[in-house]
DNA sequence: TTTATTTTGTTGACTAGGAAACAAAATAAT
DNA sequence: ATTATTTTGTTTCCTAGTCAACAAAATAAA
């Protein structure tokens, strides 16, 4: 295996690990709530008038399924939707105070898992920061590029 | 939003994207076959001896999943199972001529995607990515120092 | 050896999410 | 102004994967 390869498996991998560590804390601390619910609730309280196309891009996933998901977090009064007055199409979301004490264990959460990952960041120089940071928005912005190149849509 | 904070949410976008873009070709040149399918031959493949049990650990899903994975894979004649003489109760899998193929074609795409992506290689220095890849490989394992601590087991 | 515990794989009920067809509104074209 | 096209959100059908209960085999304990 060369080591572009390496660096995505390695890359993969730690995601993936990443995201099963934490599932334990975060299903404990945000019972009753999937993944994806808290996931969403945290893009509608950081963008403001996030409506589902835009939901879908940023959480990427279909229409179809932020859909359904908004309308699983209305029934459980978690956010509520809006519209603007010249549009009568376009359904836009906000968090209920309800959705926002979610929104604030999930920080707390990340809060922790950053405390817990400390020792990482503490241990390496700022400009090894800084080039780990900078790789990964370089390949970001390549894969636009590539995107864009391809012609492809998100729908 | 914090260094860190922001090193992951970039790091998630950016592996969420890859997934993305690199979906069309293998859906396009893979067809008939799901992503789930092909990186279970790709495990395969690649570690001798895979039972039910470390296919759901490497590829991070349960042993259910993997038991039905592994049977609509057989019954595709993707891969085929065999015990070893003294044990009656692990099942290990191998791939066939024709999940062999899957496979190789699966490699070559892979090629294609770090051609695609090779200026990104080429623009940084070796101890650049080496700080990269020291970093992936740091994180990764003092995740698993984490998982060790807290007691967590795949199931 | 016999019994209890753990490991391994399987099955059935259930859920989240994708694909595609659709309706309504908005925008572009004429 | 009228018509055609595109955008936006919804709904139905379907599949992949989780969870939990289970059986069989293996291992540990007695």
């Amino acid at each position: 295996m060369n080591k572009e390869e390496q660096l995505i498996t390695n890359f993969r991998d730690l995601f993936n690990k990443m995201v099963w560590i934490n599932k334990y804390k975060m299903e404990d601390r945000l019972k009753g709530h999937t993944p994806s619910e808290v996931h969403c609730i945290e893009s509608i309280e950081k963008n403001v008038d996030s409506n589902v196309r835009e939901l879908a891009k940023s959480l990427y996933m279909t229409r179809g399924a932020i859909s359904k998901l908004t309308k699983k977090l209305m029934t459980k009064k978690l956010i509520e939707s809006y519209q603007k007055p010249d549009n009568k199409k376009e359904i836009y979301f906000k968090l209920t105070p309800q959705g926002k004490e979610i929104f604030r264990i999930h920080e707390d959460l990340h809060k922790e898992f950053r405390e817990r990952d400390k020792v990482i960041f503490e241990q390496i120089t700022d400009e090894q920061f800084e080039g780990v940071l900078h790789f990964v928005e370089k390949y970001s912005s390549h894969l636009d590029e590539e995107i864009k190149k391809q012609g492809l849509t998100i729908n």
